[in-house]
DNA sequence: TGCAAAATAGAACGATCGTTCTTTTTTCTC
DNA sequence: GAGAAAAAAGAACGATCGTTCTATTTTGCA
């Protein structure tokens, strides 16, 4: 990940301009989730954030500049929920467990609110665009930050030393694709426990040592 | 599967209007993969088809008749494209494997021009009315006849006797939609590889025969 | 407290949307 | 080939879109 913030941004308590675009941006990311962020009308929006609808307009320029606003502030919100809590676990196999379980929990609590990755990248899919790069970019910053857990996991020794790194992550992700899919859209009760299971699948087939994540009671040094 | 069209439908040389009816909803879903069912306006849709716009929408009566008769083209034509040339494989492995195979061959064409199921999902999965339940039948229907291919398999011995076939048909759905992902929207070039070797490692996981899949010589019969 | 600056509101624009209504053209049948 | 029926076109509707411009309100600093 990383994305060295330019030290103040939305915080700080300047000139309450900023107070009321985060605000803004926040409901914004609400609506965008839900709807998409091509369904994201400034109308709509300036009713949610009970103002006008200039009001809103003015503090982005435009909706492309909302719309990058938005990813900005997704990007930002993943970074926080699933990516930094999980680099405090030990290096290897317990850290690349720790992003997957964090992943798995912030896709189960979108079940209800949506993925701006996943909607993001089929709305955008075929309109390139500054919208379509900074949705891009914030995917496969996180896709390598996966990718390094598992080759570092691999060079402790926590998996095999001959895997393929790329092709292990691409399963993973399938398997959060399919959560998304299956539970938010078809509505299938036991995607969460598929997603888990495929997850085992996955580590028992690249070498894992079962003392990992099977018995409850294995620790994070021994292997 | 199982469509039992009602005789007629678009084929039959009948009165003319519903061959143009049959031409326009060839447009739309040409428009709909690339753009959206959402995106799918009537005005642009007139423009391709080279007609007025109340020339296209008599037809249809409204927008949502529209977007039904699209998402009924696509089934259509999945299953003549993906599901009846597999069930001529034998049953077991064999046909699961040419399923699979046909769902990945669709998937790699819509690389480029997109897949409603998985736009249409992003698009409808907060939005409840008749077009989501279509989609979704859909889907099911295809997912249903994927489980069924994967119990026959095992019941056929081509797998182990113990799997859980609706798990299996989960990870499958996952190298799927993973491919669509990194291929179409992240433009990632290995990911049909991925996809590939992922597929054989579920079926090794799940007990298939090596000599299904492993060397390119092994026959149908055998196990 | 006063005043410039920033923030918000309000009204209006052109464009496009889905839809309706009326009129014209095309098709099919006798 | 005449005439009814079907198909397509054309014009207009109210609504909403992003955006612009001007006016009003609110804020922050001297």
């Amino acid at each position: 990940m990383s994305s060295f913030k330019p030290v103040d941004s939305d915080q700080r308590s300047a000139h309450k301009g900023q107070q009321t675009k985060a605000a803004i941006v926040e409901a914004a990311l609400g609506l965008a989730t839900q709807i998409g962020l091509e369904g994201l009308s400034i109308g709509a929006l300036a009713e949610v954030a009970r103002m006008s609808k200039s009001g809103v307009f003015a503090h982005f320029g435009s909706r492309e500049e909302l719309q990058l606003s938005v990813v900005r502030a997704y990007h930002d919100r993943f970074e926080a929920e699933v990516f930094y809590p999980a680099i405090e676990a030990p290096r290897g196999l317990p850290r690349l467990m720790a992003l997957f379980n964090n992943w798995i929990k912030r896709t189960t609590t979108e079940i209800d609110s949506g993925c701006l990755y996943i909607s993001g990248a089929a709305e955008f899919d075929d309109r390139p665009g500054p919208v379509r790069d900074a949705l891009a970019n914030s995917v496969n910053t996180w896709l390598a930050a996966m990718l390094r857990a598992v080759m570092q996991a691999r060079d402790e020794g926590h998996l095999d030393a001959d895997i393929d790194a790329q092709q292990m992550v691409f399963e993973i992700h399938g398997l959060i694709l399919a959560l998304h899919y299956e539970a938010r859209f078809l509505k299938t009760l036991q995607s969460i426990s598929h997603t888990a299971k495929g997850f085992e699948n996955i580590l028992k087939r690249y070498g894992a040592n079962e003392s990992f994540f099977k018995p409850k009671t294995a620790n994070l040094k021994s292997v």
